[in-house]
RNA sequence: GCGCCCGUAGCUCAGUCGGAUAGAGCAACGGCCUUCUAAGCCGUGGGUCGCAGGUUCGAGUCCUGCCGGGCGUGCCA
């Protein structure tokens, strides 16, 4: 419909140029939904946009311009209004026609394909896997998910990816976690290391890897810790805790051997790794690929990124390091590549990692990061660009924290004494919907209140509810109209529409119009909080509507009519939901 | 110190490429159930858009400075 109008416009446009006004040729008309409806539907800003250059004054162009409009039976009047908008009210007979539009287009209504299959990559949560997910991740899958799942609605070829970060120290020190816990079930005397990793989680798998082999991987306490560094103390403050963990990671390594090692350490991130995806899964979040960090340094990856930077003359020696001239691409300092130890670091890896999403040829990759994660945009972007790559190709979206609020008090959560929320927790307490719903609320830049009372209740405070209600209400009516025995066809002849004249069924009408806008800006701008909003105003449209009107009336073409709206209604309710990865119940 | 994000009604937040009289929900107050689910609807009150400049036909929106809050600033991942 939007576009219909812009074409009008550039009619009239190439209608007042012929006539000798001067118009910049590349002028593109910019149309706007109205906020006040006594602006009418759609409003431009034309004739102030081109006063200036036309020589002319803006309401006296506005007047040109409305009389150089082509007839149209979508408008039901234009005027000019304020210091020169030009203002259109459209034909009610163009909004019932949105009514056939849904009912046709069905599930695909609001779908488009402005991606025109373009291949986008969304990665997200991408959270190691040292332990379960968090309420803080979350928010990035809810996030991630929908985003994904939006650019797919606007035709974008979408491929969703979870980086897997199944090398490095933590690694280690899960493995080495599970391992003590593991000797401390064999019998042994084990001081628990203060930077281990200390939640219920680690005791499982050391209970799995104890019941399937029994002391097949056993050491001696005195053994495991001869000669270690001291752990902090937090008494005295003295103690080195890195140092202190180090050194238990290679004593595991050098008691087990490689392969008991090895096997300690998969047998950590596998079951790890099994309980993360199955996490998401029940959330409603697949991915098309995990792709695991360790296998970039086995494909050699790492040091063919490592190369290519050192052949562009960005690498240097300091300290024994080999580090990344990043300085010189916006970063505020360069960056190590290769440890003094002759390790790579995190970051060659993420370079590697980065490289190789587009070698694999997306035209744009989205990264999807928690907020505390963005220091680190500027040294990746650089890493591109000195790779000759296109660092605009990549996009960082930034998660804000979500904060959990019970009985209108903050939830405390802290990762050190394993005591956090996790994701699975509260799909347990609030539900699927609901925190699917509540993640995605807020812009992503914005701090997130996750209110656990108001996302459990039953009642309109509840937005999710509240929109789910709507369509069960839909529901409800054709219910109640089959047990009247009344006959509903959606694909019966649209020939009783002209029937819907209320304000509320125009109001409801021109709300349902405005989705695939909707969608489009949603998914362009990444912004999945204008669809939980939209979704409310349509609810909210509905819910007036059945208060005001009856729907099963006994005149039947008047029922007919209002039983395609509110079939409308439905549908777009569902295609809403079902994008948000929220159900779309038939009954509550 | 430097960098990123945020600051709009009592609370939580919307506000389209800069557009017309700044919106919604909650909370508060007052109404509506012999009628398709009251998990709903209607109404009332509530604002120095953090502060000060600038850009222009027009600024909550863009620019600069300041104030307040969050996060970051590893040869960790």
């Amino acid at each position: 419909m939007k576009s219909q109008i812009q074409q009008l416009l550039t009619d009239a446009l190439d209608r007042l140029r012929a006539e000798g006004l001067p118009v910049p040729v590349a002028t593109l008309p910019t149309i706007e939904r109205t906020r006040d409806p006594t602006h009418g539907d759609f409003a431009t800003n034309l004739a102030l946009v081109l006063a200036k250059a036309a020589g002319s004054k803006p309401r006296q162009l506005a007047e040109r311009l409305v009389a150089a409009l082509p007839a149209s039976t979508l408008m039901d009047r234009v005027e000019i209004a304020g210091p020169g908008f030009v203002n259109f009210f459209l034909a009610p007979a163009a909004y019932r026609a949105v009514i056939p539009e849904v009912l046709t287009a069905g599930q695909g209504y609001g779908r488009s394909n402005l991606g025109q299959g373009r291949r986008v990559q969304v990665e997200f949560v991408s959270a190691n896997p040292t332990g379960p997910l968090h309420v803080g991740h979350g928010r990035g899958a809810a996030y991630g998910a929908v985003v994904a799942d939006l650019l797919a609605a606007v035709g974008y070829a979408v491929h969703r990816e979870y980086y897997v970060n199944d090398a490095g120290r933590q690694m280690d020190i899960l493995a080495t976690s599970v391992w003590l816990r593991y000797l401390e079930l064999c019998g042994e005397d084990i001081p628990f290391p203060s930077n281990g990793y200390k939640g219920d989680y680690v005791w499982d798998i050391a209970a799995t890897l104890h019941r399937e082999h029994g002391d097949a991987y056993r050491a001696e306490s005195p053994e495991v810790f001869a000669g270690l560094p001291a752990d902090l103390d937090p008494e005295t403050g003295t103690g080195d805790k890195e140092a202190h963990i180090d050194g238990l990671i290679a004593a595991a390594k050098r008691l087990l051997g490689d392969n008991r090692y090895r096997y300690v350490f998969e047998l950590g991130l596998n079951t790890i790794l099994d309980d993360i995806r199955d996490d998401l899964s029940q959330f409603g979040v697949v991915y098309d690929e995990w792709y695991s960090e360790r296998s970039l340094t086995e494909k050699g990856a790492v040091n063919r990124a490592i190369e290519r930077l050192r052949e562009a003359g960005q690498l240097y020696e300091r300290d024994g390091a080999l580090w990344f001239r990043s300085s010189a691409f916006g970063d505020e300092k360069d960056r190590v590549v290769v440890r003094e130890n002759g390790q790579t670091t995190y970051f060659a890896s993420d370079i590697a990692y980065h490289m190789d999403k587009l070698e694999r040829g997306f035209e744009r990759v989205i990264d999807i990061w928690g907020a505390d994660h963005h220091g680190y945009i500027p040294r990746v972007k650089a890493a591109l660009q000195a790779l000759g790559d296109d660092p605009s190709r990549l996009d960082v979206l930034l998660v804000q924290f979500a904060i959990l609020y019970r009985g209108g008090e903050k939830v405390q959560m802290s990762t050190r004494s394993g005591e956090f929320v996790t994701l699975r927790e509260l799909r347990k307490e609030v539900g699927r919907d609901a925190a699917r719903f509540f993640y995605v609320m807020r812009r992503c830049e914005q701090h997130l209140d996750f209110d656990l009372d108001l996302a459990k209740s039953q009642s309109a405070d509840n937005p999710v509810y509240y929109v789910q209600y709507a369509h069960a209400r839909v529901a409800s009516v054709l219910r109640q109209a089959a047990d009247k025995g009344l006959a509903i066809d959606p694909t019966a002849g649209m020939t009783n529409l002209e029937r819907l004249v209320e304000d509320h069924e125009i109001g409801l009408l021109k709300t349902l119009a405005r989705y695939p806008e909707l969608v489009e800006a949603a998914a362009l701008n990444e912004e999945p909080h204008l669809l939980t909003h939209y979704l409310r105003e349509l609810a909210n449209d509905f819910h007036t509507y059945y208060n005001a009107h009856q729907f099963l009336v006994p005149d039947e073409g008047l029922r007919d009519a209002r039983i395609k709206l509110i079939l409308a209604a439905r549908q777009v309710l569902s295609n809403g939901l079902g994008l948000l990865g929220v159900s779309a119940p038939e009954s509550m």
